[in-house]
DNA sequence: TAGATTGTTAATCGATTAACAATC
DNA sequence: TAGATTGTTAATCGATTAACAATC
């Protein structure tokens, strides 16, 4: 079943957005050159991505959107939803818990989490915070699997321990900090904004000295 | 020069951050293997990446963990600095400009601007909310070439734009929206924190399926 | 010198592309 | 049928790894 490259599954979100996007414009049918075109691929390697998928097109007449978007979501989330608690009421967290898209994609946050007592029992959005000493709790309660990690870097590697020990099989870790090293085989996905930075940085050096070589 | 490849490229900023961790802590030498345990990678690959920046190391010895640091911030950043604007105070915008590491990696923040009447003239950290209609200015007093993206999806490519035409060189977007589309030939890199999720849950289902076939 | 670790080669592995037969 | 576009093959390209000579 998994024998999709690692490469294919990481372009999957990106049709899965424009996808998404076409249909909310009312496009039903969809061909690979369109989608190669807006997302800067080939459409060799469109075809080749999608056809993983299970023969999803057309010959002749192109993919249907929606029921593409059925299958890369499927092929993604396994069909499921993921329950999610976000640990860190930063700005960062703030800006995570509004964000829009989760519940789209079968991601429902169900608990919201920090240590700061001042902030312990206010309300973001729908969450209560609470006290972190309540996710034992609330991973029993519920079948809590994912977790969004939006702590300091300093306290980041031993809270991601922490939620290891309580039983949850992944992290989105957004501390600029290596957490997996202290991890025995959770899966963490790390997002570090400099990291990123950095990265755009020299590409943009690069850009230049491609054009300066014409 | 840059013949590095794009895969090495994105691997320089994670050995650097893990340099910088290990001469906080006072480590003057390492060893390829112990990067690599580290960061999951194999020592093979660590030494291959490490050669392209032109023989750091010292047989028999290892690296020298200050030498290689300033080696790959070269790299990186050209060993110039970089000024940046941050376009969208929501909560992201906050945490952005919050975001320790940025002045340590030769990134200077030098404006932070909104459209909403609200924010406009009010305070961020040290810096005033400025309206769009600044940017202009503010671009052609100081060089600015990178800008950080956290506006809303609905106008960020619209705002995209606006950046390519004051003479913006890359952007680092966050939301959620294909805004290299209506580009010609900016640098992009893009941030989606729901993409970054569903790999989440898919690295999450693979790992347990590799799992249960041992 | 003996032990250790790099830098680099050659072999392997995986991913992308071009091209076209299959088929709508 | 004629035109279009997929699905897939074979060829190319690039990245990783194992292994070891070079050398500290």
């Amino acid at each position: 079943m998994s024998d999709i490259s690692e490469a294919t599954i990481n372009r999957l979100p990106l049709y899965l957005r424009e996808l998404e996007q076409l249909q909310r414009i009312g496009t039903a049918r969809v061909q690979s050159g369109q989608i190669a075109k807006r997302l800067g691929f080939s459409d060799s390697q469109v075809r080749r991505d999608l056809s993983v998928l299970g023969s999803m097109g057309q010959r002749g007449v192109g993919y249907d959107v929606r029921s593409l978007i059925g299958t890369i979501r499927n092929q993604l989330g396994g069909d499921r939803s993921w329950n999610v608690v976000l640990v860190g009421v930063g700005n960062l967290g703030k800006a995570l818990c509004g964000y829009r898209g989760f519940d789209q994609h079968g991601l429902n946050l169900v608990g919201v989490f920090d240590v700061d007592p001042a902030k312990i029992g206010t309300k973001l959005g729908d969450h209560v915070i609470r006290p972190l000493g309540e996710l034992e709790s609330l991973v029993e309660e519920q079948t809590v699997e994912l977790a969004i990690l939006a702590v300091p870097a300093s306290v980041a590697p031993a809270v991601a321990q922490r939620l290891e020990v309580v039983g949850i099989s992944g992290i989105l870790n957004f501390a600029p900090v290596n957490v997996k090293q202290k991890l025995s085989s959770l899966t963490i996905v790390d997002v570090d904004l400099a990291i990123e930075l950095q990265r755009l940085a020299h590409a943009v050096l690069r850009a230049r000295s491609e054009k300066s070589e014409d």
